[in-house]
DNA sequence: CGGTGTGTAAACGGCGTGTGAACCCGTCAA
DNA sequence: TTGACGGGTTCACACGCCGTTTACACACCG
């Protein structure tokens, strides 16, 4: 079995005692860029990322292990009772969360249940809402049939929205959850990409993405949702 | 949003809590015959089985959800410890599990990931008194199910007021608490928003904002149970 | 060096918003 | 009964915010 990316280097004495005893090999990584440089020939067969420490550097890993061509898959976050609340809005950047301090056990069980799960593909790779369709494992997007060529910046910004139909996000949240850093300047930015992001999908469907004055932009109109 | 089955009954106070304050509705069954007969007319929305005490009948119960000809999803295990073991080949009859004892916001957390990874989001934030329902996080409100276009200022007063049904603010009050800044010449300014939302809710739903007089403005009647 | 992706600056335009004034209506005193 | 008065409602309009749009600068990569 190819082994477990794990974040950060050294791992958590309580982290590397689970692994042991579960049985599954791993390698830690002590920067965000060891991922993609340590990664072996075959590749990781999954992630443990754990946000106790550099809680801003393990979730910009598991985003960026998402991000990838093909996204990397179980990711497993382990965080601290502080950490809950971080961990809305962020649903894609991992399959199971585990809350320390927790039973060795505990955390062998949600690796056998997240392998169990991959093996499966009870993953849903699509995401569809109305004519658009997202494909998570190609990385494309098609507006009723058409495939757009999106730009990365851009499939990321309408894949955050689309997930979260109707939900009204404001430039800073879009700025700090998809582009990952902290506000910074240019709200504007959003705007430009809002703006690109209609005229690829073609006038007929520029509706999809709604602007909500003085707050910021959703996904599809939202059908009133009960 | 249609309630999760619980079990068993009564369910245990560090577990119900925890749904409480998650807000999701939930309804617990003594048996597990009863998960067929006290099941609502649209269905459960998910399961959250609780092993600690009966873990004989609670994984019992989890398999029957399984088995049924459209299987339930989302189910939540919730087992202690010494129960990890009993995960094993039981894979496929639950799609997560919790380990007691619990911070109460994870059972939250694992709530809202399954809900999200089952597709149907999470559930949305209402605020809900009489005909009229504000979404928080769509930004929309209606009136008797048709949804209301209101601007920026209107809905941010409707909310206001929707949020403390029954009490009276005076223009004062609510322009500095909606506006946010000092008062500041215009009264007249309230009067004026608060025309606008009543045309907008129309004739028949004018009366949900009451004037009283020489004092302000409220939303509902004084007279409502609370 | 050309091409593409991305962030920033600036001009434009629509409409949300505040304001003043006219209108309406209940209350109260003469 | 009537006129004055205080206070709420309604209307119309102009200002300025805020999103759109365009253009450009810069970084990255072949």
């Amino acid at each position: 079995m190819e082994p477990l990316l794990c974040f950060p280097d050294p791992l958590p004495a309580e982290l590397a005692l689970a692994l042991e005893r579960a049985g599954y090999p791993w390698k830690a990584v002590a920067r965000v860029e060891h991922a993609d440089a340590d990664e072996p020939e075959d590749g990781w067969s999954g992630a443990v990322v754990c946000a106790t420490g550099d809680a801003q550097a393990a979730f910009a890993l598991s985003r960026a292990l998402r991000a990838r061509e093909v996204p990397l898959r179980p990711v497993l976050l382990v965080i601290d009772t502080a950490h809950l609340a971080e961990l809305e809005l962020r649903e894609d950047h991992f399959d199971d969360f585990v809350v320390l301090p927790a039973h060795p056990d505990e955390i062998g069980a949600r690796l056998a249940h997240l392998f169990w799960r991959t093996g499966r593909g009870l993953r849903p790779e699509l995401i569809e809402h109305g004519p658009l369709v997202l494909n998570l494992e190609t990385y494309q997007a098609a507006v009723a049939g058409r495939v757009l060529d999106l730009t990365y910046m851009e499939y990321e910004l309408l894949r955050f929205l689309a997930a979260r139909p109707g939900k009204v996000f404001t430039r800073e949240t879009l700025l700090s959850r998809v582009w990952g850093y902290e506000y910074y300047g240019g709200a504007r930015t959003v705007d430009v990409h809002v703006r690109r992001l209609r005229a690829k999908m073609g006038e007929e469907h520029a509706h999809l993405i709604e602007t909500v004055r003085s707050v910021g932009y959703r996904f599809g109109q939202g059908g009133w949702a009960p």
